[in-house]
Order: structure tokens, then sequence, then C-alpha cells
DNA sequence: AATGAATGAGAATTCATTCAT
DNA sequence: TATGAATGAATTCTCATTCAT
């Protein structure tokens, strides 16, 4: 019974079925605001179901994040270092960066807030989600800085910097900023120039103004 | 009684006190979590005194956003593009961007997490505090494009990547990251050389791997 | 179908099991603590089958009541009178009152706290289980008391004193107390002499202190 | 203010009235049964009011236990051993603890049945009603015995033979029944005799038959 | 008959807000 | 103006009961 294939499915099925509907009211509310009976509501079921499948209003919110652990583990793993051109690379890499991050927009907005408030989430989504990436992205650029393919800089703090960059265009965006939406698809580009190259003149045209 | 200056005077004295309170509380323990009796005890005073000075717990949270927005517009006057040196310039501009955030931290804490989630205060907050910056941003970059001091680059998503980097970096040391707590001096020297000069290898180091 | 011996034996079997489950929930958590699935997995079955044998959970309660009812009754029957020796009569008497009832700790403890507080169970227990009792008592005290057997007492409040001892004996060792429980085997011997003899001095040892 | 004696009167006033309200709707439909809107509306304030003089509902009922301790206390200081006559003294001293149940009744019926199921208040009913009651008569016993008033008898089983009694009376009563309700006048001298002359005949009528 | 997921009524509790003092 | 007790609407969560499988 308790390892019915079927009834497992069905249990997945509906647990994810409950954290859809409350991440997108927690996206459109809040946690505090949404109430059991909105997401029930949005769920298309009884309140009390919900707590079938969760224990509490606040273990719904535990499991979107570990929802968003789990994706952000299964996209961690793509190809570094492959490319040969090291500006392409960095496209790619923020490209995907931004394809984990901007379709989860709405389980970002349901989930930070609360995680930036609540003590306990916030040291959770710090260590499973946070540092993982940072690790992954500081093992990679000191790899590069060795092979001599970039310039030497502060690894911790500069990973942290881009880091910051994608979470905060996210953040500007969450916060109704239409320039990021309208033009998200040319962001990696830009970044990676801006991030790659810098923004002073190009040796040979520094006279020349242009 | 209503123009004494005195009164006037005790009057935002005592507004002040309550919105330092509340903005410690709703820092703790976010603004839905911080009741009145607690913002009333941090204050020293009782719950009731509270509703003399403002209409609502939402008009408290609403008062900190309007004195943020205060600070953040009488600190952007800063003296842009006295510098001549850019990479210095950029070193002050984000030294200063940085000084604007960081000893406010609390008070964002106490609000991104409610403006993130209410569409009302959202909208506020955008326009009243991203804008303004983003557009001093924009009107500064534009000028320095035009005589040549940099790098031709779309402007809205480069000033937004910048902008965003801070707030991004901001959120990653609420998230709780030492690394950005504890270097945080550094960052500005190592957010400009990055922001300036790219992660590319120097012209003429290309060669020797350095 | 309906009176099919079998089937009939199957039911009061599976009846019984719920019975004894119940009683034990009950007894540990009081009858409104105690949930229908402690019950169930107590029996070790489906909450939903409660319901094929019993139409509510009080009338699981109820079905208990009855039980003890019917136990009761059975045990009443006992040979009455057939001692010549009234003190040793009465010794017998108290220790199967006390068979009765200390065997059934677990019962009462299950149904009196919900007993003295349900006015229907209320009536019920006491007609159905107080009364016949009293009665019984009375008819032979009165007995006992034409034949000059014991002294003229006032029968109804004498019966009901003896009866509430038993009982009230019974709620001490129900709250905790340790001395009842340890020597519960002698206490019918105590108790006869105590209701036979009285606390007085014997005639002849008045005088001499003792 | 925190010390103020006439804020401390309102307190204690409210409390009692609260606590006054809760024994009735406890004593009529049990502590489970009994919501706080009940309670409330018993005491004639609102749901809330409750809570600012208690921390839970558990907290209603045990204060109320706390307050029966107080009157419990308060009268156990009587003079004992005052009386000449034994038989005299013992009618005084049952009267004296039926004056202290009997007007009680409701509380009893109010607290005893959630005593029976809970634990915790199991433990602090023991220990602080029933204990020190218990106490008390083994010591006076003991030294009755010691002064020869009354026959060798294990102390401790007696005496709680003798509360138990009592508690037992309360509880048939409590049950309904009719004629401890119609008669308790009587019964002190009733259970005095009983106990101090016991059932048998007295020396001289064995014989005759009286 | 047995199961146990789903239901939703009901209860305890919290807390923003009011208002008499 | 300041106070803080009182209010009662709103919310989370529980659990007896139902019913499709």
């Amino acid at each position: 019974m308790p390892d019915d294939p079927i009834q497992e499915l069905l249990i997945t099925a509906r647990r994810n079925q409950i954290l859809d509907a409350a991440t997108h009211v927690f996206a459109e509310k809040g946690f505090h605001r949404a109430t059991i009976k909105d997401i029930a509501r949005q769920a298309g079921i009884a309140d009390g179901t919900i707590y079938t499948y969760f224990a509490s209003k606040a273990d719904v919110l535990l499991a979107i994040l570990n929802r968003l652990n789990e994706t952000t583990e299964r996209e961690q793993h793509f190809a570094l270092g492959s490319e040969q051109d090291l500006r392409a690379f960095f496209t790619a890499y923020l490209r995907q960066r931004m394809e984990l991050l901007w379709p989860n927009a709405e389980v970002f907005q349901a989930v930070l807030p609360e995680v930036l408030v609540n003590a306990e989430l916030r040291e959770m989504y710090y260590q499973q989600i946070v540092m993982p990436t940072v690790q992954i992205g500081e093992r990679y650029f000191q790899a590069q800085i060795e092979e001599g393919q970039i310039r030497q800089v502060d690894v911790p703090l500069t990973i942290r910097a881009i880091g910051g960059m994608m979470l905060g265009l996210l953040a500007l965006q969450l916060l109704g900023d239409q320039e990021i939406a309208a033009h998200w698809e040319e962001l990696p580009e830009v970044l990676a120039t801006l991030i790659f190259d810098g923004l002073k003149l190009a040796e040979g045209n520094r006279e020349r103004g242009m």
C-alpha cells in the first residue's frame, strides 16, 4: 500500500497541483495575505485537503522552495568550459542562468519576500540554492584565471557581483520594470559584453572618441 | 495648534520614533509577523498612540518608504562628472551608491519583502525610488557615451544591470552572505574594475597568459 | 444474509474489536481528544470501517457503556446471603464489587468523564448501571435489617455511602493514588471491618485505651 | 502602573467573572463541548477579551482548579480534635467536608471529568488538592489511635475510604441521584454513625434481633 | 465490506483598531 | 494626548463523516 506506484503518482500529482496553486497565490498576494482558502480555491479542492498533503501553510512554502531547489540542481549540470570563445561562453552561461530564473519568476516572487524575512527559510535558501550556485561559479572562474583566460580578479566578490546582478535584474523586473521585461532576450548578450569587455573604450578607439 | 512650530517638532519627533521602531521590528520579523504591540513596545509607547500619528499599520510602512525616498532624493544630488579619471569616477559613484544602500540595509529588509508583494507599494517604490535613480544614471551614461568616454552600450539595460547588481548584492547580504558583509569596503573598487575593464585580459597580457 | 449466524459472529467480533480499541484510546486520551483515526489505528482497521459498525463516534461510547451494562448485569447475579457470618459476607460482597470495578478500571476511565458531562449518557448510566446496583443493595439491606442481622440504618443513604465509597476509591486510584493501587487486595477486608465494626473501640477495650 | 491597586482589583474581578462563567459552562457542557464563545457570552464579554486574562482555554480550566485549591486550603484550617464526643466530632468533620464539596459541586463537575482524562491536570489535582486533604486526615487519625480513641485500623486505606466515600457520594449526586440531593443535610449524621459505629448491632441487641 | 482521500463545518486564537478614561 | 482593555473579524487547522473505488 505505501509503495503502490499508482498511489505514489496520485500523491505527487496532487502535491504539485497544490504547490502550483500556492505559488500563484503567494506570488500574487504574498505569503501572509494568501489564505489557505485562496490556495484551495485556486487548486479547486477543499481547504482541508491541503492538510492531507502538507503539515501547515509554512510547510507549503517550504515545499515550493524544495521544488525550486530540485529544479536548480537539475539545471545546474551544464557543460562548463566546452566553448572556445570566452565571450560566447559567457553569453551562453548567462542565458542559461536567466533561463533558470525567468521562467521561475513567479516562484521567486512567491518565495523571496518570505525568505528575506524568515531566518529559518533564509538559512535554508542560502545553503541550498545560493551557495551551490556560487560555488560552481567560483570553481569555474578560478580555473579560467589559472588557464590565463581571464584577468586576475577577486573571485568570490566577482562571482557574487555577477550572481547579484542576475538576482537584482530579476528583482527590478518583479518591481515592475518594463525595460527588462521587454528586452530580456537581449540581456545575455548585453551582460556578457559588459562583464567581459567592460565599459571602457576598445584600445584603438580611445583617441577617436568612439 | 496646527501651525505651532513646537507642536510640529514634537509630532515629527514622535513620528520618527515610531518609524525607527517599526523599521527595526519589520526588519526583524517582517511586516505581517510584526504586531502593533511589538512596534509600540520597541518605541516605548502604548499601542493606541501609534494611531494618533498613523492611520494604520500599512500607513506606517508607507511612511518608512517615504522617509527612504527623502533620503534617496537628498543623497542623489552628488557632483557627477567632476572626476577626470573615469575609473576613479566609477569607484566614487559605486561607493556613493553603496553608502546609500548599506547603512539603510535594515530599512530595505523592512520594506523590500512587502514591496515585492504589494502591487500598490511596488508601483510607488518603483516610481519614487527606482525610476529617479535609473534616470539619473541613464542621463549620465548617455552623456559619457556622447563625449566618447565610454563604449557604445545599450544604456537602459546597462544601467539596470549595474543598479541591479547593487540591489542584488544587498539582497545576497540580507540573505546572510558573509563574504559581502566582510568585504564591503572593497566592493566599490572591485565592481568599478569589473564594470570598467571587464574580465578579459588587458591587451598586452593576452599572449603571456596573464 | 441478515440472519446468517456466521455473519452475526463476524459482526460481533468486529464490533468488539472496535470497542476494545476505543475503550483503550478513550481511557488514554479522553473521548474528545481521541480521534476516529486513533481508534481505527488501534484496532488495525481503516477509519471508514468504524462507520460500518457504528453510526457515530458518540455511538461507540454508547456501545462501550452498554457492554459495561451487560457485564454488570451478568456479574450482579451472585448468591446473596448464602454466608453465615455477616462480616465474612460483607468481605465477600465488597470483594465481588471490586472485582467488577477494578478490572474494568480502563472502561470507567473511558466512560466516566464523558458520562459526568453529558446529560443523556448520565441519565442512561444512572438508570442502567447505578440504579440496578443500588436497588439490589437496598433490597438486601432491608432484608438484613428485618432479620435483625444489622442495625437500623437509613438504607438508601447507607447503600449510597457504600457504593459511593467504592466508586470514590476507584476515582482516587484513577487520579493516580498509589496507596490504593498497591493494596487493593486488602481493601475488601479493611472496608468490611470499617463498615461492619466501625471505628469505635470494641466494647471490652474502651477503658484500656486500646 | 503594574502595581496600581485599582487596576489589580479590576483585573482580579474580570478574571473571576470569566472563571465563574467558565465554571458554569464547563459544568454544563464539559470542557470540550464548551466553546470560548460560550464562555464569553456567559460572561457578557467578547471572545477576545478572555485572552487578555488567560493564555488559552486550558489555562482557564487550570485557573478554576487553582481557585478551588485556594478555597480548599482556606477551609482546611478548622479546629480538629477540639470535640469531646468522638461521634459528634465525626459528624462535625464530615459536615465540614461536605460543606466544602457540595457548594462547589458545579466546580467539581466542571473540573473532574477533564482531570480524570488529562495526565497533567491529574497530577496537579492529586498533589494540590487530594494529597493535602488526605495527609491532614492521616495525621489526625494516627493521633486518635495513639490516644486510644479509635480502633487500630489501616490508616492510609481507611482515610482513603472515607475521603473516597465523600467524593463518590458527590459523584453519585452529579450523576443525577435524587436521594442524596434530597437528604444531604442528614448525610453527615448518617455517615458518622456508619463510620463510627459500623453496621453491626449494638452489643446488647444482638440476641433480641434489634 | 473495507478503504482512506476528500470534505467543510467548527473552534481556538490572533491582532488591528477603537474608545472610554 | 496617551493609554491599554475591549472588540470581533479573520485565519489556521482539526477531525467526524461521506463516498467513490
